[in-house]
DNA sequence: CTATATGATTGTATCATACAACTATTGAGT
DNA sequence: ACTCAATAGTTGTATGATACAATCATATAG
């Protein structure tokens, strides 16, 4: 019944949780760190954006985009725009560069996932894909609710 | 196609991450700290165990593990039973208490899930925590590869 | 008996995050 | 026009969960 579902996947989502913490101490890193992939996507999809906008968007701290945002710019995979009418923001715009670090680091990260899915059938691809995504989709609302 | 499936899995994964990594930061701790609920659960249902052991199961730093646990038993949600033969080990077994607060830290975090999908179909629910466990199986054989 | 191996702990570093304090600029009310 | 509150962003500090390296105590092999 629903119980078991529900034990399940709060048992599975823990295991997850622990694993990605793991990964996230782990691994050495490329150019592109972790963390701010999100920041360069969300940008790179929905085009330019303050810092404020993008926090507001990705539901994390300002500081937090701030750090991010100015490692990226750092690289050199964004850059500032300054906003004539206001001296205290700009927007941040990705630049070719950046465009074509996320995609390369997009693909290192979808080789990944095939080769860990590689005994998946394509059915269960796509359905953990749906799933998930529906899942990330109602932790999104739920947070902006409380 | 399959490629499509793949950016998907690989993108809401990567939200994941990050919404875990904000949760982790952000949630006040009830008594059982998040990351030993998994230690706990281990050694509640495969019995005692040892620091070693633990870690090899879990796929963790034997230190990791070492600080998880003596946190449980400061809490005194586990004991340690010392080896006859061996004054330089002991295992670990949960306590009474120990149990009681699994089962209630369990109890809180299923209705967190059931609230959070309140509009999936059970059918949704029984999909996804199928493929979410097919996924952290997945992950464990390709960690323990390499 | 000594040297090495083993189980566990402890010291230290790291990463992504949040919250709080701060800086610079803008805008509103008088 | 001046002051004071609001706003965009940055920086300081703390935290949680982890890994790796050093260490400690005990056990075992030669």
């Amino acid at each position: 019944m629903s119980e078991e579902s529900l034990s399940q996947i709060e048992l599975e989502m823990a295991v997850l949780s622990r694993r990605i913490a793991s990964v996230a101490r782990n691994k050495r890193e490329e150019n592109l760190v972790r963390a701010a992939y999100l920041l360069l996507f969300q940008i790179s999809t929905h085009g330019p954006a303050g810092v404020k906008g993008l926090a507001e968007e990705l539901q994390l701290d300002i500081s937090t985009v701030s750090r991010q945002a100015a490692s990226l710019d750092q690289k050199g995979y964004i850059k500032k725009v300054p906003l004539p009418q206001d001296k205290r923001s700009y927007l941040y715009e990705i630049t070719e560069e950046g465009r074509r670090e996320m995609t390369e680091y997009q693909q290192i990260r979808r080789e990944k996932v095939d080769e860990l899915l590689s005994d998946w059938t394509e059915e269960e691809r796509a359905q953990f894909g749906v799933l998930l995504k529906k899942f990330n989709d109602s932790v999104k609302v739920y947070w902006s609710k409380g």
